[in-house]
DNA sequence: CAAGTATACATAATTTTCTTATGTATAAGA
DNA sequence: TCTTATACATAAGAAAATTATGTATACTTG
């Protein structure tokens, strides 16, 4: 996420929450689609997301599936049954995260 | 923050958004400040917020202050002037920055 | 047809920013 | 007296990025 440095710890969240809407999908092609939703905003870097995937993997999250298009190989993710549960999970927890970091930047609203 | 490991990145500006709300604090009342107005979720711990404090005021944006009350030493806090503009700056940053990831996260109501 | 850009994967070194653990010290409450 | 609360601080380690590098194929452009 080059657009700055803020919102470490929210890739692998965004990566599940994109598997849902989305059956498949190859590294590359997640670059893609946040970069497009985000008008461009955000820019996800391979040194973070393919450690990402490949840790989401690991613990049984995502599987994968090889594929060979156009002469060039593409690695297509999808979740797994406990990827799917972790996914709503992660999801969940980050707006919880997201509503009490706005009480915190606007003190009004919440409390006095 | 030991609700999650979430939104590493955002403390300084949680930080620096308080002192605008609030001309002095000190580190233990940051603590239960930001305890206090999420509800116990946000629990931010000394060992991330005096090294973020110390740096914010190293790059100049904090100014301080030490009281000793009921025996006890206090180091107040306040916004230098161009802390009180990086406020400003790291937090409509901050506001982009949640403004994306709703996209990411609801693409349905983003684009199609 | 050579060079640059796009597609597509991957890893290593480094940096940033936390958590956890530890340390010092005073005050208040059980 | 012991525990909890207040109040500061730093050090070791972990987590999650950034930046740099590497490999390889396809497409575009001059």
């Amino acid at each position: 996420m080059s657009s700055s440095k803020l919102l470490k710890g929210s890739l692998a969240t965004i990566v599940l929450r994109l598997l849902e809407e989305q059956e498949k999908m190859y590294g590359y092609e997640i670059t893609q689609k946040v970069k497009q939703l985000t008008e461009g905003e955000f820019k996800i870097t391979e040194g973070a997301l393919y450690p990402t995937l490949h840790k989401l993997e690991a613990e049984g999250y995502l599987t994968t599936e090889t594929q060979l298009v156009d002469g060039r190989v593409r690695k297509y993710y999808s979740l797994t049954k406990e990827g799917n549960a972790e996914a709503k999970a992660k999801v969940s927890e980050l707006e919880e995260f997201l509503a009490n970091l706005q009480k915190v930047l606007n003190p009004k609203l919440g409390l006095g």
